[in-house]
DNA sequence: TATTGTTATACTCTATAACTATA
DNA sequence: TATAGTTATAGAGTATAACAATA
């Protein structure tokens, strides 16, 4: 348990007596190992890393593609409405949008019942561009599969899914 | 399927043709469902969160907390090696040394082997402070256990094993 | 030549605050 | 007054590059 690994001693190194500095893998996590959020903050690194390698012919990272997919799936929506289910700043947002729209994805139609927003649309390319993405994302989740197993990345999905 | 999910019709939303925005709870995620990644990245925001909130009052955050407790298990690292167990980049554990230093947590001690390099070791100040963290993290950790499940917990420690 | 610690720069992301134009 | 979008700033975190001292 994470509360007794508060009393473990530093363990031995070696056990030769030299100076000799611990190989990486030798060295001990103590109380780390019993926290979930080291092992998933571990996991969420290798998993964007993986996505963003898997997508980067088309320069597209693990936040423009969950922007560009709820939009797909919902447009017109207002960038408070993207920003609140997506848990991004409403501030953030607007870099990311500008950027997506130069890159002519999204487009930003002002809305006529409140004209303080903005109805969020994929352009046409936008559209094309993101079945494109959506394949290469799929492909990206095969190598999660790989890693962890099928069962494994499951019941994880199942475990998380109260999250999103 | 993620990759069947990219054919997906946007939904419909409300079914009463009005130009009234969706609800944040009435907006699809489509594919994002389906990636491991998203809502690994969602759970790993709230559990931060909850660990910084814990461990709020000793303003130890979760990257600290590791570099405290890794020295405190293996004390005399360099700060390559603790920078490479970690997966922290060394010119940034620099920075975190020079914080936990400050706060008369860590103290940096010339190798006599290796003049090029630090050996790490906590304070006896640092023991003591850390011995406490501990106890606030294995806290957090109860609240990762009321929020998913002590099934799940487990479950997801066990899944996750190989990328600590 | 290579490595350790350091400094510096740039870019991403999170968290705020304040401004504007609307409502 | 409150909200949507915007701009700006500050602090984490990530990714590099370069430098001095040492190996």
């Amino acid at each position: 348990m994470t509360a007794t690994a508060a009393q473990t001693r530093p363990r031995k190194r070696s056990g030769n007596g030299t100076a000799r500095p611990a190989d990486a893998d030798e060295i001990g996590l103590d109380a780390l190992v019993g926290h979930a959020g080291y092992a998933v903050r571990r996991f969420q690194i290798w998993i964007f890393q993986d996505f963003i390698r898997t997508l980067g012919d088309v320069d597209i990272r693990p936040t423009q593609y969950s922007v560009l997919t709820v939009i797909g799936a919902n447009p017109g929506l207002s960038q408070m409405a993207v920003a609140k289910r997506l848990g991004i700043e409403r501030a953030r947002l607007v870099h990311l949008l500008d950027s997506l729209e130069q890159r002519k994805y999204v487009k930003r139609v002002k809305s006529k019942a409140d004209r303080r927003s903005h109805a969020l649309h994929l352009t046409s390319q936008g559209e094309t561009a993101l079945a494109k993405f959506k394949r290469l994302a799929a492909e990206h989740e095969r190598h999660v599969e790989d890693r962890i197993g099928k069962e494994n990345r499951e019941q994880l999905l199942r475990i998380l899914a109260g999250f999103t």
